[in-house]
DNA sequence: CTAACTCCCTGATAGC
DNA sequence: TGCTATCAGGGAGTTA
């Protein structure tokens, strides 16, 4: 499933494989995803050209020669594709947004939790839509200091509260677990009650752990795939998420569920 | 303001 | 083997 990372490889490779290309006809085959796909057809999109794609939060941003943004979010099973007309539409394939160099923009996601709209850009140079959230994980602001500020009178468990994306960005069911597993912090703990000293700890391994994955490629956990069809490989270095056996102590680990999530934690590491 | 809930959706898998 | 039940998940929305 897309997280942070994964949406980071997307946006890179979209990014290359998109610059300077225009747009030159859009077919949308079904009515709606996680928001309707109609009014892509009514945007004028036809002629206008690709500048960049980047990341914020799990969304990657393709901005066109207009100033507006392509707004890509992949839900749990959503899938970006740049490849020819030579390919047969897929089953769940929903949008393309064909280019100048004769590839297609596919846009595939089974389970339709995913999202593609197009947006006006906001002051701050991203989508009016995302005004309000949270920091970039990866951002200097987000520091020990900030994560101590932010957990101040929250009495809901820290894994939840560090899922948050009015808070902070991106993290995912998967890098939320590999992260408290990393600090030594139990997901169920309240919030308010962190040390700054496991703030700290908790934020630095929420940036090693992101890099270490963009590095690697993102978690193919079922439904991944990079552009270019690749997995990603950071999967094999999961640690806590969907085990049974601790790797740090051996003893069993448990789970938990939070903000509707299942949690995996080891109960002797984790306090 | 926070917290706790619901809903959206398909496919993989478990159980009988 | 073929059915049904369960689970996975992010974000938006509602309610208290």
């Amino acid at each position: 499933m897309p997280e942070l990372p994964e949406a980071e490889s997307i946006s890179r490779a979209l990014d290359k494989a998109l610059k300077g290309r225009r747009i030159t006809k859009v077919e949308v085959f079904f009515p709606r995803l996680r928001t309707p796909l109609l009014p892509l057809l009514k945007a004028g999109l036809e002629g206008r050209k690709f500048v960049s794609c980047r990341r914020r939060a799990r969304y990657a941003v393709a901005e066109l020669d207009d100033g507006r943004q392509v707004v890509m979010h992949f839900g749990m099973s959503g899938v970006v594709r740049v490849e020819g007309a030579e390919v047969p539409r897929r089953k769940h394939e929903h949008v393309f947004l064909h280019l100048d160099n004769g590839k297609i923009l596919r846009f595939e996601d089974p389970r339709r939790f995913g999202s593609f709209e197009v947006q006006r850009k906001g002051k701050d140079g991203w989508p009016e839509s995302l005004a309000g959230i949270g920091v970039e994980p990866l951002d200097r602001r987000f520091d020990g200091n900030f994560l101590y500020e932010a957990s101040r009178g929250r009495k809901k468990p820290v894994k939840e509260l560090i899922m948050d994306n009015a808070v902070v960005t991106g993290i995912g069911n998967i890098y939320a677990a590999e992260t408290l597993f990393a600090a030594g912090v139990s997901p169920l703990r309240q919030a308010c009650a962190l040390s700054p000293a496991e703030c700290l700890s908790i934020v630095r391994e929420v940036k090693r752990i992101l890099r270490l994955a963009i590095k690697w490629g993102g978690t193919t956990v079922s439904d991944f795939k990079n552009v270019d069809g690749s997995e990603g490989r950071f999967v094999q270095k999961l640690k806590i998420y969907g085990k049974k056996t601790c790797p740090r102590c051996g003893g069993k680990v448990a789970t938990a569920v939070l903000g509707g999530r299942t949690s995996w934690y080891c109960p002797a590491c984790q306090k």
